[in-house]
DNA sequence: GTAAACCTTCTCCTATAGGAGAAGGTCAAG
DNA sequence: CTTGACCTTCTCCTATAGGAGAAGGTTTAC
């Protein structure tokens, strides 16, 4: 498999695999005689895997962590374990303080339609924002 | 005031003052005969205002519109309405995918303790990310 | 008079996940 | 035999909000 058949493959441009290998995520695979690199499955689930993390919400630096640890020979499954639970409750956090901010936006713009264009002050630069519900 | 003055004042170091600046979100000062930059009432005001919409969840980029209508003589508060609609919006989605991904990743946990780190075979990598619920 | 604490501009660097383009080599088909 | 679609490496660029350090001038305090 040359670089465009897996990366159609796993719907990833080029461009991507060849990031993914400068990153340390995909071993660098043999070549060619002509230089071009040639893939077999491992790198498909290995990139395949890079996805699923992806969308496990896992960073790059993340699924290099465990891409590292299955290539020494260590089952990565404790060190994942340990990156889910982190994540959770970063996703957790963050959860709560989109829902504190969705409340102060809903009351700025309830806020906002009770106020006059006029009274707007030059020095306030704007009402709307600036004045703290008392 | 001075830079450092100014920085004090709102609680920022005098780098980030110079960077609002160059991003044109505050006007440039005059300067004293050395060169130093002097800050006015107004200019603390503006620093003020910038922190009061970050927390309110714009972009630099968005405050730099707001204030840029109000320099220009208009009345910034229906923009500045219609940021908080759309910034409304986008942390409602955001909220969504979270909510998604917590319960994705609360799942992948959960069958993780039932998983045998011995059938974690190397060519999928991880078991707890690979195996999909079914 | 000198040391500390200011201030100035300049340029580069951080994290994140790639995207863009240049300049060139290679391969299959017409 | 040339055109188009591949492939190679190289470097720089994107957004976001600053942070870091260099090299130098100024002001304040002792």
């Amino acid at each position: 498999m040359l670089i465009g058949e897996i990366a159609d493959a796993v719907g990833l441009p080029t461009r991507t695999v060849r990031y993914y290998e400068r990153r340390g995520l995909l071993a660098q695979p043999r070549r060619a005689p002509n230089g071009y690199r040639v893939y077999g499955e491992a790198a498909l689930n290995r990139l395949r895997f890079i996805r699923t993390a992806q969308a496990a919400g896992l960073t790059l630096a993340e699924v290099h962590s465990v891409v590292e640890l299955r290539d020494s020979g260590t089952t990565p499954c404790a060190h994942v374990d340990a990156l889910l639970a982190a994540k959770l409750e970063s996703v957790r956090s963050r959860r709560r303080q989109l829902a504190v901010l969705e409340k102060e936006l809903r009351q700025m713009m309830e806020r906002s339609s009770g106020l006059d264009p006029a009274e707007c002050t030059e020095s306030e630069i704007c009402q709307i924002l600036q004045k703290r519900p008392d």
